[in-house]
DNA sequence: CTGTTAGCGCATTCAT
DNA sequence: ATGAATGCGCTAACAG
């Protein structure tokens, strides 16, 4: 019974034919180690949380991808949960799959600040990653919201744009949301242009009316810098809704940099995080900390390269204004 | 010790005030029954294994997230493998879930008829139930996808196609593929048009290339049927690049639904499965196995109604040929 | 190198 | 309605 345990746990520590003996027989018979049992005995799941808004914005699917990629090549499951954005839901997730004996736990959430979520991964003191959240008390894997968009407001600004308005998701329901309005703003002010056009889309039912009639307003912003790809998406078909054509009328970017972006026309111009690349190295800081017994704490933080992919969706505006 | 145990599995057997001071000093000591010890002494852990071929296309994203909402309604959790559509990762998936003592699975396979690791789950009496594929030896939730090919194909000719390809992914890889491009042979061949035009584009980064070299043929086809949503994007960026207008110079219709074919533009005409619905009923078929106890044949399959978003990416044929 | 033993935390008899 | 005892299948410590 030992010995059978060792060829499957330290096979090095049993005799080559006796291995050879013990493997063929549980071919035979179809045995394989019990996880429950396992687990039970040696008090860990080899099993990660994780813990997303939501599989409906490709970024999160792409991430998740990278994530069971990065799991499973260290050998570990992964128990994902949705939470809408909501901050109800995120506890519910965090206490189910603490109650699940996950060993770790990869999550995004609303405000790692204010998240009661957290607190009790703090208390349970199991070990998390934040994947996307940046916030100076938690580990975490992201890029520099703020910097990436005063980088967009710049290159915008060189196109010769001056009504920029920035198009956000809920900002109360996100941290990166936001950062990224933040940066817009910086970006807008240091140029000493007005950064008070915001339209918040909270939904997304609704979003593309929100967002035409903006357009159709006289004074309408020549660029909309949006917070994310799928209001990106969304923004570009406003504008054709409105009668505009993207680029030559208005100018658009998004944030994630979600892969199917790449095939629309326009393609569209955004700010690509890389979402599996996030995914991974969620993982692999909260491997290494499991494997090597060490706590996570929040100078192991990784701030990864955002970069912007051109795109068609921007373009120097159309009738500058004449300037006396 | 049993109280306690009693306290969170049956309620109701136990007196209101003792069940009130054992959740009280729960509550306290922050105490909640480990999963691990639940699952080896019940023998089910309430996980469910769900095997896709990958999370980056939406349409098994949506699957995945109607899956995950379906199981958190009955109390299971799932736990997700991505097998890239490879044969060997199906197998390994499968093994990895039935190692980690799920209860039952949702799968997406290649090809039902052949898969191994179907074979598997059989000799291992665990239930499954299989999404999106429809093989008459196996418990499945699908949609007709000859039918819809069809009707899509009669929408074409109705609009004055008759020379239609069929743009369709790796064939090999995936029955539905199959299917659909037999729905597509039957559609054309009922109506006396030629149905060999089929393209097979099995590598996403050269699809682009291959569709526009199609598309610059002096008789290039008036419309593209592509096999899913993903492809027929891909068709209208070939076609954009060719200097082709969707739909006014070639009609494009894709197969899926996925929800961001509803805000590109040209918004996509396509088939739509009810992909979050898909993933539910999977969910629910295999849980009401799992707690009546009855095993799941394949007359407990499902065929849900798909249905035809007219989009904007068809339209009349543009040049008819004039008739003698 | 292999076998024996104990106990991980729980649900489930069987008593009471 | 509650408590005491057993074993789910495994790993780790120890003995041989």
């Amino acid at each position: 019974m030992a010995t059978v345990s060792r060829v499957f746990n330290l096979p090095d520590k049993v005799n080559a034919e006796t291995r050879a003996h013990v493997l063929e027989i549980a071919k035979k018979i179809g045995y394989f180690p019990n996880a429950s049992a396992r687990s039970l005995r040696t008090q860990r799941s080899r099993v990660l949380g994780v813990v997303l808004p939501t599989l409906l914005n490709p970024v999160f699917a792409e991430c998740l991808d990278g994530i069971a990629q990065a799991a499973s090549a260290s050998g570990y499951a992964i128990l994902p949960m949705t939470t809408d954005y909501k901050l109800e839901q995120e506890e519910l997730a965090v206490n189910q799959l603490l109650a699940g004996n996950v060993d770790g736990m990869v999550l995004v959430v609303s405000n790692p600040a204010t998240s009661q979520a957290l607190v009790r991964l703090r208390v349970a003191q199991l070990p998390y990653v934040l994947a996307y959240n940046r916030q100076i008390d938690h580990p975490c894997v992201s890029v520099d919201n703020e910097l990436a968009m005063r980088e967009t407001v710049i290159r915008l600004v060189a196109l010769g744009h001056k009504r920029v308005a920035l198009i956000s998701g809920q900002l109360a329901a996100s941290d990166r949301a936001q950062q990224r309005k933040r940066g817009f703003s910086e970006g807008m002010r240091s140029h000493g242009l007005d950064d008070s056009n915001c339209l918040e889309v909270p939904f997304v039912e609704t979003a593309i009316q929100e967002i035409g009639k903006l357009l159709r307003q006289s004074n309408r912003p020549t660029a909309l810098v949006c917070s994310n790809d799928l209001i990106a998406i969304r923004s570009i078909r406003a504008a054709h809704l409105a009668g505009l054509r993207v680029p030559q009328d208005i100018s658009i970017t998004g944030f994630d940099g979600i892969a199917i972006g790449e095939d629309m026309t326009p393609m569209l111009s955004t700010i690509t995080q890389p979402n599996q690349v996030i995914g991974q190295r969620s993982v692999e800081l909260l491997v290494r900390s499991l494997t090597e017994g060490t706590p996570l704490n929040p100078s192991d933080s990784l701030l990864l390269a955002h970069s912007f992919r051109q795109g068609e969706s921007c373009a120097p505006v159309a009738i500058p204004v004449p300037h006396s």
